[in-house]
DNA sequence: ACAACTATTCACGTATTATTGAAATATCCA
DNA sequence: TGGATATTTCAATAATACGTGAATAGTTGT
């Protein structure tokens, strides 16, 4: 990923209300969640909501699929994968200390042993 | 990390500027860089860097100190960190599929096994 | 004290972003 | 077709962010 698309991806996140959009997209997982439905559930107004979503979706960090009346967005995992790549090895490259505690913690929340990923 | 303080600093992040600033205080690790030094490197004005230095500041991810009459910044390592924790747990907890290409990444950049890492 | 150097602060214009009411588009069902 | 539902688009306003010239503040050496 280039420094300014990187930029780009993190202005789209680098909002309360869209950053909490992102993450309740990434718990939906592929399944989805509803235009309607995120809105309820944040609290906020429909062609508010619709106007954060286009962002989102302008720095390619949810995909919209429409279902019958509704449009279902969905997070884009690869998307965010390489977005924290980059600021990773962009760490990494000059010194260890920021990313050595997150890989420990990434190792214990992500790999398959204890069962505590769905 | 409450999600409004991972919004400020994504927001301090959020501009190819500051974020090429943060990347040369990253590599330039705990020696940091004088301010001067930054603008030249990366062909920017004082007071225009001034000013990018002070959202960077203001966020948390980086740290100023004198020395002569120079101002010498530096990145801040844990500011880093917990805010990519924020991210990755923020994955984590709903789909691995997000930090575990990362967690390998990650392991195979930071593990001191290869040597990779100063 | 003075001049040179380093960096910040201030004031200002411009540009971008965020939110909202109103209107428009798309879908479903009777 | 007509009405109800779901969402987006448009237009306008308010708020915030960005970069710059000019002025200011701290430090060093003479």
């Amino acid at each position: 990923m280039k420094i300014e698309s990187a930029a780009d991806t993190l202005s789209a996140l680098a909002h309360g209300g869209r950053l909490a959009i992102f993450r309740l997209l990434v718990k939906a997982g592929p399944a989805g969640l509803a235009a309607g439905d995120i809105a309820r559930k944040l609290d906020t107004q429909p062609n508010t909501m619709s106007a954060q979503l286009l962002v989102l979706s302008n720095a390619g960090l949810i995909r919209a699929r429409r279902d019958g009346r509704s449009i279902i967005y969905t997070a884009d995992f690869p998307r965010m994968t390489s977005l924290l790549k980059f600021l990773t090895e962009d760490c990494c490259n000059g010194r260890p200390e920021i990313c050595a505690p997150l890989s420990a913690a990434a190792a214990q929340n992500c790999t398959p042993k204890k069962g505590n990923c769905r």
